[in-house]
DNA sequence: GTGAAAGCGCTAACAT
DNA sequence: ATGTTAGCGCTTTCAC
């Protein structure tokens, strides 16, 4: 257990001297610093950082909340999250919440025992459910639009304007929709891009064709079984999410339904598994990495600064154009 | 920032009475340690967690290793860590590798340098490339025989072989293998049980029907093409884990090989996306939450007792028939 | 440029 | 049952 103590004997210098070499080297001579990296170098010292963080009254970690880690877009925003955090010197922090607010109290009090600097919140801003302390270092990834805390993400709306843009193009008129939960802000957002891009092209807005899901495979199977049970069925689906428009074109397809002869499928997000499907699905890219960094980078920032210089960080989508959707014309 | 100081002088004890309290309240009267608790209440007093964890030497953190968060048999997997791991008052940091052995000393470092107590090794091991410090409190999580630490796994070898056998029983006798990479241990006992499989049914192991790809979606396609370049097609495509089975499946298909009609194919770990291919994947179901429940458990415990009754856990596994599979009788 | 010393918030002997 | 006190390993004034 060798400490600062011990180094500083060996190199034959105060504690002060040490510590100073290792935050400050600036102020140290050159001499007295090669020494000190020397004697910590042959006596493998590694600094206790439990001591460090308490005295410097940081944690260096970064507490995730993420409603579903078992989902690929998270995970992939993570991995990028993770990625840049360590670059900077901050650990990540997990808190899969299961989609319920009182486990993230239950996370959130990691940062109020000072167990973590800052969140970063993966689910979208809710005003009935948010607990959001006050002052406390948060930003949001892949959220909504209006979140009152800086956030990363894409533009929802328009992305959802631009499938519903190119199902219109390729002669779709009748257009089923399958959201998350009605009162999810993703589903509000992306509904908007929808209706605007409808009433855009002088299509009437049929709410006997939007079919609420949960962002889940299992809700993407409900959800077309109940476009199964239709009497006039829609040409094409959206799909909120690849989850569900991947459990949804395989219901429709072992029922007889082909995809995307009879009935065409779009999704969002754009994770690995919609590139293997069974016609490759037409989907929105979000740039999962890179949310993910750039939202650690603005939790660092906010952290270490108190302030950004910015609240709102809106990166580009890419429309995927794969085989899941067909031209009627 | 109220301290432990103040609650002492607002119930009028000591601040050792104070600790206690929250520390042993065995050793408290009911009636002071009433009015140290209302004393917290009130204001709202939450202990700083740093110092506590920084004086008695423990972190409270569990350090997954995991290869590739993005593969959501680990994303599950550490679901169920962390989900037991909160239950005993700890919380997971997160170490993405990259499957590189160079990136895991990095993340080791945070052992050394007492940021946390123990890690959860996801990567099977290697005795080759193996860093794992003396003492350092590690179990290896869905790993492979032969793991010189404590392991939560299944039988892979006996799971490989269970679905060879089925194969077989279904009339297959020419079966391909897409394996990961040759060095990577679940290759290994995967492989073995293949072979047992097939010498049991006195069929020749074939070693041009072992194709080498290395556990990621990309690889299974690559390998599917391979399997298309063949001149003698297998019948049958033991895929070692899910991800390549998907997408060695949909390459086949868009090639215009028909599964299960032309070549059927079987995975490995079930993760939720098998459910949903067209057709549905055949796979071994690895209990995922289970495992990272039961790894968070002995862990913990190798961490407070400083040993484990017992070093092997070897959890059932189940296998999934579903639609991927044709009988050949 | 360097050292002496105080102290971060808490725990745990030790004393009463 | 409760209080007094030393001290965990480190950072940071404050002197020199």
């Amino acid at each position: 257990m060798t400490n600062i103590r011990e180094i500083a004997k060996i190199a034959g210098v105060s504690i002060a001297t040490v510590s100073r070499s290792l935050r400050h080297p600036d102020k140290v001579s050159e001499k007295t610093r090669q020494k000190v990296i020397e004697a910590m170098e042959t006596y493998e010292y590694r600094p206790n950082m439990m001591a460090h963080n308490f005295r410097s009254t940081r944690s260096y970690k970064l507490l995730v909340l993420v409603p579903n880690l078992a989902n690929p877009f998270f995970a992939t925003l993570i991995r990028g999250l993770e990625d840049y955090a360590q670059k900077r010197g901050y650990s990540v922090l997990l808190g899969d919440t299961r989609d319920e607010v009182q486990n993230e109290r239950i996370y959130l009090d990691l940062i109020n025992s000072k167990q973590a600097d800052g969140v970063i919140q993966l689910t979208p801003y809710s005003p009935e459910e948010s607990l959001v302390p006050d002052h406390l270092p948060i930003v949001g990834a892949a959220g909504c639009e209006g979140t009152p805390y800086p956030s990363v993400r894409i533009d929802n709306t328009e992305a959802a304007k631009t499938v519903t843009d190119y199902l219109i193009s390729q002669g779709h008129r009748r257009i089923g929709v399958i959201s998350g939960l009605r009162d999810n802000r993703h589903t509000m957002d992306r509904l908007r891009g929808y209706r605007q891009s409808l009433e855009e092209a002088g299509i009437e807005f049929d709410k006997s064709l939007v079919i609420e899901g949960e962002f889940t495979m299992a809700s993407g199977q409900m959800a077309a079984n109940q476009v199964l049970m239709m009497d006039e069925k829609p040409t094409a689906l959206f799909c909120m999410n690849d989850d569900m428009a991947i459990a949804a074109m395989q219901t429709l397809k072992s029922n007889g339904v082909r995809v995307p002869e009879d009935i065409s499928v779009a999704g969002f997000d754009n994770i690995e598994y919609s590139k293997y499907t069974d016609p490759p699905l037409t989907t929105i890219d979000q740039p999962a990495m890179e949310i993910g960094r750039m939202a650690a980078k603005q939790l660092i920032t906010l952290i270490e600064d108190g302030e950004l210089p910015q609240n709102r960080f809106v990166l580009p989508y890419e429309f995927i154009v794969r085989e899941s959707v067909r031209s009627l014309t």
